[in-house]
DNA sequence: AAAACCTTGACACGTCGATGGTAATGTTGA
DNA sequence: TCAACATTACCATCGACGTGTCAAGGTTTT
């Protein structure tokens, strides 16, 4: 089992050196640290990197909205909340696009008031 | 059952109607709309867009925030996918800031290390 | 028909996320 | 000991988010 420095993890996986110091600090991936302070990436953290990637880039999202669903994974109370208030919504049709939505809504609106 | 336009909601929700107006493009409070286009919300809508403020605050989230969660709720390929990154990550104890996770990481190598 | 609303679209600006670079300093290995 | 690499801290950029304001044009109400 090698372990790998930041630059070489960097160069297997992806990602620029500056960037895993960044992931870091979001607390997404902390590789452990030698004696001195040198992160230290092993295999597992090699390949968590890489399917971080394919996540980021298959899905449009930012390692902030992976922060957030880590955050809403470990804090109940913060789930519960945003799980409630979404809930509190009037339910409306799944996979529908906003603008959709908004047209389906008011041509709906627009029959209502028509039959008045 | 009283509808408000744009302006009174604003006034009453605490948001400005320019927020509002965002609000419904994220997606995340759609009011309907009379035949002729203006924005109609009702006391359902004027209940959600007060505890959306509130939960905003309590948690300090912002709205794509609060969108991300939306999707993650409705896209269940997303979440499987999210979730399951997150859970091939190493375990690290919950509740505890990335700081002191990593010093925490770092005295506990430390110790390793001194101690072979 | 005029006042007082509404709508969309555009310009503007501050903050923050995501990145790169550089400088000053410590570590490692030939 | 010197070259190569690591660390943190800071400066810079660029786009997205959150927000205000204004203009040009429909709608409602009196």
């Amino acid at each position: 089992m090698e372990t790998l420095t930041i630059h070489e993890a960097a160069a297997t996986s992806g990602w620029s050196s500056r960037m895993l110091r960044y992931i870091e600090r979001t607390g997404l991936l902390v590789p452990p640290r030698t004696a001195s302070g040198y992160r230290v990436y092993g295999p597992g953290e090699l390949q968590r990197l890489r399917t971080l990637r394919e996540l980021l880039a298959r899905f449009d999202l930012g390692l902030s909205d992976v922060a957030l669903a880590a955050r809403l994974e470990h804090d109940r109370e913060l789930r519960d909340a945003v799980h409630g208030w979404l809930h509190s919504q009037p339910r409306r049709p799944e996979h529908v696009s906003a603008e959709d939505w908004l047209r389906f809504e008011q041509e709906k609106h627009e029959r209502l008031l028509a039959a008045a």
